[in-house]
DNA sequence: ATAGTTACAGAACAATATGTTTGTTATCAT
DNA sequence: ATGATAACAAACATATTGTTCTGTAACTAT
């Protein structure tokens, strides 16, 4: 990738995370992000068709990030015991917490929404190898409630309780939740 | 109120609800809820400020019709036992359900975002005094994770899955989630 | 080093949406 | 019946969006 391309892809990454912080995504215009990044129109629009696209192109890097190694490497581990497969919640969990400062902007509004749709997306993947059946509960409420729970558990620790731990946050998911 | 403004505030709502059938919320224009609902554009403005505060109002009237006479009723409900909390909780899903072609639109999109807040804002106030202490995890946290997973349900149900009737999927919520 | 390619800046552009204002007509409450 | 109020129609300024153009600077390959 072109070196030019990568700064103003970064600058416009920046510009976007650091206006997040003062106001909600609806209300930020593409003129405020050009003047942020300090770029010209023609070049946001050459690098974003709108917005949203580049809302969506962050959500991929940062998953691309959180996820890089989990997802796809089924053959590396295996989640036998529920204790491994708790490590390896807790060890998406730190991921998490490395992004936090670009994470806790996407939280509000519609932002929040699709955000929170990606996450769920590939949350879904991992879940849904490690969910046991239950013959009272269909198992799509089953793997939409513990998909969901932790994604509302993300939101509630980046949030606005970032004080606690990885490790804690995943003792209190895996204790409120039958996997 | 007068019966004009009750007239043109039904046709707004129900222009509203018709519309966010065919698309999302964000990608919807004054412009077009005025067409549809077949008023004048000075009208649309004498009754709500933006397309938000139309979204805020349909909220509210939808949640005051749905927690009308649950969360106020202080007295005469005693849930000290948690079957009678389920029957509670039983009773604000048919609520729920009456309304459902009116929030089977409002579940996508940065309108996802925001009814999915004000449900949980009515939740918060309901849960919050059936809730019993952990010593291991934090209430802050528990609270969460009750009135999430429970918001989250009913965006499951109404969303995809309304063929489940309310006692069932209380059923399958009160089985899920430790109370 | 040079030639060809690609990205950026700057400016202008039409198209669309927003929110407000004005004067007029219709409907309401009593 | 009448004064008050809501709805209407049309026009308005403003702001945002997305596109297009030209000239310039930076990169790449040979």
């Amino acid at each position: 990738m072109d070196r030019r391309q990568r700064k103003t892809r970064n600058a416009i990454f920046q510009a976007f995370t650091r206006l997040l912080e003062k106001k909600t995504y609806s209300a930020l215009t593409v003129q405020e992000i050009i003047d942020e990044a300090d770029i010209s129109r023609s070049t946001f629009y050459a690098h974003f068709e709108t917005k949203d696209e580049l809302l969506k192109a962050m959500c991929t890097d940062i998953f691309n990030h959180v996820f890089s190694h989990e997802i796809m490497s089924e053959e590396h581990h295996d989640f036998s015991d529920k204790g491994s497969f708790q490590d390896h919640i807790t060890h998406i969990l730190c991921h998490l917490q490395e992004k936090q400062q670009t994470i806790k902007g996407l939280f509000s509004g519609e932002c929040g929404e699709i955000f929170m749709r990606y996450l769920k997306e590939y949350l879904y993947q991992v879940f849904d190898r490690q969910l046991v059946d239950d013959k009272d509960i269909p198992r799509e409420y089953r793997l939409n409630h513990a998909v969901s729970s932790f994604a509302e558990t993300v939101r509630w620790w980046l949030g606005r309780h970032s004080d606690y731990s990885p490790e804690e946050i995943g003792r209190f998911y895996f204790e409120s939740v039958d996997i």
